[in-house]
DNA sequence: GTCTATACGCCGATAGAC
DNA sequence: GTCTATCGGCGTATAGAC
């Protein structure tokens, strides 16, 4: 019977994108019930029926960030240019959904959010046994953590549109390092 | 004359050194003016005798940052064995004041607080001066990531505490790459 | 499903006693 | 220099109308 499938509520997914762009451009403390559905376009109460509280506000973005890294790590695995090739050229912010949920997530972390931290070390632990796979375990942690230092100086440049030119040019560099290292 | 010479006061210092501690271990927002004062065994009210408002508690650990990072760029420039290796082996978190106000810093830098992020895009920079001349403009980039990378996931295992013996195999594989990329 | 109104606590900050 | 008392504002959450 087509329509009987559940749809989720048009609301609740903007609501949801709304927190999940306050996150990333104010962090967690400025990204307030008030803010988000604000920039949703509902009432705070019309928030609160989608979402009892902010934890589950908070939930809902972690379980997003799960699904889209899951894809992302069987990408990664396939890639023809290689695992660690591929992981250096995706730590450039390109403001894709899963860039987008993973810098979220990052913002929860950093406030100490022991869920958000735990995903967290999931996700690096699964990309380091596919770099290990690529490049052999000592090399793998170097890759991890050059990735790491691109993501997390990105960040702080406010998104994606900050310093983009001279960013790409570093992911170069680093992937001349990389392949210098394989060799 | 014995005596005379501005002596900064201990509860000053102490309130200080709570609100580092408390950015460190709990992020800003956890770090209240209660919690601040309660940890430094003073008041509210005492608090905001040495500091008029939460603005001068950040001015405070942000100049302290300075002045440690100066003297840090300093052995940095002296190291002999290469500001390279130097950079590697000073991003294992190790407590030490620098580490913990660069820490604290990057609590600050995190909530989008604008002088945090510019005083850390500084030493940052100087950074990235030293490594050059050391390495080379290009692999320069690499091993400043890879430090970064290095320091930001150490920030989120609770401290210098969290994982250490594991983390400190994971500097000497990145010292090996950097002596691979050096060659 | 979405709104308004409101309760309640916590945070930053002021006033003023000691 | 350090304290207590207190205020205004904001953030989360609840109650209940529509």
């Amino acid at each position: 019977m087509i329509g009987t499938m559940a749809r989720k509520p048009v609301a609740r997914e903007a609501v949801l994108d709304a927190f999940e762009s306050l996150l990333i451009e104010v962090g967690e403390r400025a990204a307030t019930l008030d803010a988000v559905a604000g920039r949703a376009g509902v009432s705070k109460g019309g928030l609160l029926y989608h979402f009892p509280n902010k934890e589950a506000l908070i939930s809902a973005v972690l379980h997003r960030l799960d699904e889209l890294a899951r894809e992302d790590l069987a990408l990664m695995a396939a890639a023809p240019e290689g695992a660690a090739v591929y992981f250096i050229r995706s730590s450039l912010w390109s403001d894709t959904p899963m860039d987008r949920a993973f810098v979220a997530a990052t913002r929860l972390a950093e406030v100490a959010h022991e869920e958000a931290r735990r995903r967290f070390a999931n996700i690096q632990q699964q990309w380091l046994d596919l770099l290990a796979a690529d490049v052999g375990p000592d090399m793998a942690k170097a890759v991890r953590y050059m990735g790491d230092g691109l993501y997390f100086n990105a960040m702080w440049e406010g998104g994606p549109a900050g310093a983009t030119v001279e960013r790409r040019a570093d992911v170069e560099s680093l992937v001349a390092a990389v392949e210098r290292l394989r060799g």
